[in-house]
DNA sequence: GCTGTTCATCGACGTTCGTCGATATCCATC
DNA sequence: GATGGATATCGACGAACGTCGATGAACAGC
């Protein structure tokens, strides 16, 4: 008997580079769901819904990044300044932000040869809520 | 320059059935730790440690686990009452116990033949904070 | 002390994951 | 359109993980 459980279900889009050759991913959509864990049953699909969200920050590199970005001046980080402070491979770096960006933990922006990323402060705070009080 | 950044380390024991045979499991430290990854920087063995603990939320069937437990009537709930809900055999119920317990996020009790786990609430909220604004 | 029950551990198997070198794609510049 | 730099993808490899049957350890009741 839960009233306020609801479909985690995979709808969003994440769009890099809005403009030509735009690519698509696939996020995780977590919105008007995120029952708080201790208060509401959980299925086991809303279950594995909810532990890829939590898989994606079950990496220490992962959460570097996340981390790198999300502490930078503007707010945002050129890829190019990720790869060193991590002390990982180059495409190691892309493809733990890709985990990033298909979790909906990042958004990308592509300018010209660059690509800067951004924390989805949203999205932080629907994990939080799930592992709320409620 | 991080003022508050201090060390994630393994200290805490989690003793199960405090009478003989005392089991002693070695857990996750975040206590007076769990700065904020939006606002604190983040050195890599930190993140290892972190990474560590959500770890133990990035499965499906811990975090079913983890909701029947918080959910149950009495904040606490039989092992032998969780094998069937999970639909996993009892050694896949007792190794994922085992890992939530080792994350510090449940505490197990055992009396007489029974093993009873509870949920630590300040552990899930040491998470939360981890993911917080700060 | 024997029996049945509960739970943990062990050993093995298949799958997933993190990693990197090589390569491809995209883009600005000349 | 050729060149060089930034990023993503591919393919392969080893390590870590989830799973289960079999077994072991602890305990209650007869």
């Amino acid at each position: 008997m839960s009233i306020e459980v609801c479909q985690y279900r995979r709808v969003s889009k994440s769009v890099v580079s809005p403009g030509a050759g735009a690519r698509v991913l696939e996020v995780l959509d977590l919105a008007d769901c995120c029952s708080p864990i201790r208060r509401v049953e959980l299925d086991a699909d809303q279950a594995a819904t909810l532990a890829e969200a939590f898989k994606a920050l079950a990496d220490p590199v992962r959460l570097q990044l996340l981390n790198l970005i999300a502490t930078s001046e503007t707010g945002e980080a050129c890829a190019c300044d990720l790869v060193d402070p991590v002390g990982k491979s180059q495409p190691t770096v892309s493809h733990h932000l890709k985990v990033l960006r298909e979790a909906g933990l990042v958004d990308a922006d592509k300018r010209g040869t660059w690509v800067w990323y951004s924390v989805v402060p949203s999205r932080l705070d629907e994990l939080r809520r799930v592992l709320g009080r409620g």
